[in-house]
DNA sequence: ACCTGAACACCGTTCAAGT
DNA sequence: ACCTGAACACCGTTCAAGT
């Protein structure tokens, strides 16, 4: 996938990086960059080198867990009618916000660099995907889009542990309903 | 409103810092807390004396706009029946984070300091009443409270100008329709 | 009782020097 | 070609000294 040619060192100390950052975010809520540089043991210009942006290295970090989401999409189209696989959909990401709060500091970091770059980006297919789905088949009104959805589950980054339990499935339900066609 | 006792330099102090936090609001769309001070020609202790948190700063700096937006509540559900008043309600905090992105985060934090302290804050109270007439009504789903609904508002206040003017009121359309009761 | 502003703490970011 | 880490910039926050 990342056929760029690196310095055997450069591609040790990136690694590195990427591991540290992952120590740094199971310990502490909050991601200093300069505390990852130390933890990897790499300058800090390493790390800009490797991650201009905070936004960069995040989205590294939960490339894996984007993957599976926007993977999950067409899968759950094959097995659900689709207003049930958006459901079901909606339930795989309050998951990972659960579990990883992180995920949807990226998926939404990821998803405006790529609108600004007129592509919709990995999770804006996945969502398009399943929202054309619905509104083929009558389920999904017509005049929303992958942004729109994007903004409306947007609280579930705000939602500290407790509340997440409390609310956070509950408010994806009343989300799903305003998404259904008026009337 | 406010019966404590200062001394006259102090209030002088208070307003001023108030009018210059205005100031700086208008320019940038930022507030630095120094930068704060320094337009107020005061020292940055003096700023913290009067308000501990930027919360505090913000809360004061929007009191005349919550209050409008709380005192509306009330007179519009006495002009329109319960989801029109909810709707017209939803139009005006549209029109505030428009035109002054601060109020939501204004609204926001001041909802959670009352939250914790077991009230509601009075933008929530004026949530609860719209909300409370619905459900009695029937026109708003009985499961949903007003926190509930200060999350799903809360992507106003990270849209930019462009794409409030193009989705903002659009999602609170698809919100308010989410509110409804389910078929 | 209140104010001032130097000083500290903290973090992100850059860049000259080194390998 | 890549790395290091001192240094800078920036902001929030505190606190000793002053009125």
């Amino acid at each position: 996938m990342n056929g760029i040619r690196r310095r055997a060192d450069a591609t040790e100390n990136r690694d590195r990086i990427i591991q540290a950052a992952r120590r740094v975010m199971a310990t502490a809520d909050e991601l200093k960059l300069n505390a990852v540089a130390k933890q990897a043991g790499v300058g800090q210009g390493t790390l800009y080198r490797h991650f201009p942006t905070r936004d960069h290295l995040l989205a590294e970090l939960y490339r894996h867990d984007v993957d599976e989401l926007v993977a999950a999409a067409p899968t759950l189209l094959a097995e659900h009618d689709p207003i049930t696989a958006l459901a079901r959909w909606f339930d795989r990401v309050a998951d990972y916000a659960q579990v990883k709060r992180g995920v949807l500091a990226a998926v939404e970091g990821a998803v405006w660099q790529d609108l600004s770059a007129h592509s919709h980006g990995p999770i804006g297919d996945a969502l398009t995907l399943l929202l054309d789905a619905g509104k083929a088949d009558g389920t999904v009104r017509t005049d929303v889009d992958a942004r729109d959805v994007i903004l409306l589950i947007g609280y579930l980054s705000r939602l500290d542990e407790t509340e997440a339990n409390m609310r956070g499935r509950h408010l994806l339900t009343i989300v799903l309903d305003g998404l259904r066609p008026s009337q």
